[in-house]
DNA sequence: TTGAAAGCGCTAACAG
DNA sequence: CTGTTAGCGCTTTCAA
């Protein structure tokens, strides 16, 4: 059996309060009592147990956290992120699992919320205005994180979609390229992002005032996706004289990298491909990834850190909070000479 | 303020054993009365305090896992797997990431403990007997997984490394190599894995009894690392007739495999490479990679089966539960017809 | 500066 | 089948 503060006030021969107002030097203590007291903690090895402290003053030192899948390397990064600030301040998370389903999201915010978790943060890849408004029922600190879909009306974190896809297009028309080829997924969804990033691009292209402005939609997000679409990219090549290719999700990108390497067509000498994301691969596969960085660790500190500031000063505003953008310019992209 | 056990009791007009008894089924109640409650409790939205709850009972539902960083893939992989599995048995999971410090692994340890965690899985990548220690101190089901070293005396999950290497060595023979490098890290180490993993290598090719046995250390484990070493194997293969390489880690293989990429080696044509691991990077990378797989997902979880397990009877017995080894043959390796 | 006592929300004898 | 009661280990008034 480990040691209650009881056993240490018997040992220290004092009352269990003054055992208490030592560990938590919440009240003065005599130093001569302090002592007996630190004393009597060591040789029982006595350490609090925190279940029941959260019982009594109502705070857990625990933020749940339910993600999409925690295998998922920018899901894992935004964890981390998480994991990190969030210890800074005495907070442990709570991992769950939800893999995407939404039942289980709402399950699993009930189980965290029994467990009397001070907040949460949703990272999703959906977006479902029931789980979010149960979570949001819960009357605490609540962020939702999500890299396909925005909902203007709650706290979040992430960079400015539109201003980055405008400025990868730039970067690509200083590159001297004219027929950039946008591939994107759901476009036409109300609350997906891609609206944002589609906005950017045509922009871009606008100002251009040239060449060919050209959006296709892929079936995913997934590298297969990318890889799947690679036939029809290879059409526009030709036929289109495409020369670039700006990609919503890095996995795309990098699908559809493999697909020319499969078919003998040379990235960047025969087209240039970038992505969007910077997620861990991108920067190791080769050729090197030209990309956007969503800063998915930044985004996880300022998640907690924005959860934190509300628990202490009550109000949590619901408001993005938008976080720079960092362009990675790599092999992949190459200048057109065409 | 949430609606507590009294509430529910006062409205359904009972007592609160009874409310407790129906929440819990632990014994029998009147139909009559169970209605009562029930509607009392969805009137309410009644949700029982979990941490009301471990104070009496004793048992948090709550394991620790301690890692040195979620943003490692394969690492992601087994807390996929402890998550998942763990859920299953109702349990949820602590995630600390300790970014591979002793000391912070014990306090996180620590930090753990005074949670009640019932259980604690530390996934570490260095191996410190002190901290180790310290862990199974605390008298709670505790798994230790590594994936360099070895602790024979510790409860763990693994695949069977001499095994696995011999496999793959095997392997690269019946393609018709015989002057097979293995890239390794640490071997001299007493309680590295890679003495296991060489002898593996090693048995093959004396079985083989012609070519060249030659093993050569890289400076780490990492991408760089692989990268780094290319010079070294540029001239091994010039000099030595070294036709394939057996990587001791998937990600020194994808470094190898990059700088051969930049210094125009062509794989498989010019070298075979193959790696340890199975990454995820492994099969999305061009060529893809020819590799052992380490089951992350199915050691983590089988690491968390083992300590629920304990938890219902007793004991955890200090060995390590192999799991099979799978060969995954991709395009990185090819028939060597020299 | 210290101790006694109440109570956090719940479970588990025990008695009826 | 149901209610009363005693805690679980701790913090926090309230008095002294």
């Amino acid at each position: 059996m480990t040691a209650t503060i009881k056993d240490v006030a018997k040992l220290a021969g004092v009352s269990i309060s003054t055992v208490s107002r030592v560990i938590n030097k919440s009240k003065p203590v005599s130093s001569e009592v302090k002592i007996k007291v630190l004393e009597a903690i060591d040789e029982l090895g006595y350490k609090p147990n925190a279940v029941a402290r959260s019982l009594v003053t109502k705070r857990s030192n625990l933020i749940g956290v339910i993600v999409t899948d925690i295998g998922n390397s920018s899901i894992a990064q935004m964890v981390r992120g998480i994991e990190e600030v969030g210890r800074m301040y005495n907070y442990d998370i709570i991992l769950s699992n939800s893999y995407g389903d939404p039942n289980t999201e709402k399950r699993f915010a009930e189980l965290l919320r029994s467990k009397q978790v001070e907040g949460i943060i949703l990272i999703s890849e959906i977006l479902n205005k029931e789980v979010i408004e149960y979570i949001e029922d819960f009357k605490i600190p609540f962020i939702y994180l999500n890299k396909y879909y925005v909902d203007l009306d709650l706290p979040t974190v992430s960079i400015d979609h539109s201003e980055a896809s405008y400025r990868m297009t730039k970067y690509l028309i200083e590159l001297g390229h004219k027929n950039i080829l946008y591939l994107t997924r759901n476009e036409r969804e109300e609350a997906s992002l891609e609206r944002y990033k589609i906005e950017g691009y045509k922009k871009a292209m606008t100002e251009l005032g040239e060449g060919k402005q050209q959006i296709y939609s892929a079936q995913g997000f997934e590298v297969e996706d990318g890889y799947a679409i690679g036939d029809e990219v290879a059409k526009f090549i030709k036929e289109d004289n495409i020369t670039a290719v700006f990609c919503c999700q890095d996995e795309l990108a990098i699908g559809l990298i493999s697909y020319c390497y499969d078919n003998n067509i040379k990235v960047p000498e025969d087209i240039s491909i970038c992505g969007y994301g910077d997620i861990k691969i991108a920067s190791i596969y080769r050729p090197r990834l030209t990309t956007i960085k969503e800063p998915y660790y930044d985004i996880g500190a300022v998640a907690i850190r924005r959860i934190v500031k509300s628990l202490d000063d009550g109000e949590l505003e619901k408001t993005n909070t938008y976080l720079p953008i960092q362009m990675m310019k790599r092999e992949s992209c190459k200048m057109d000479g065409r």
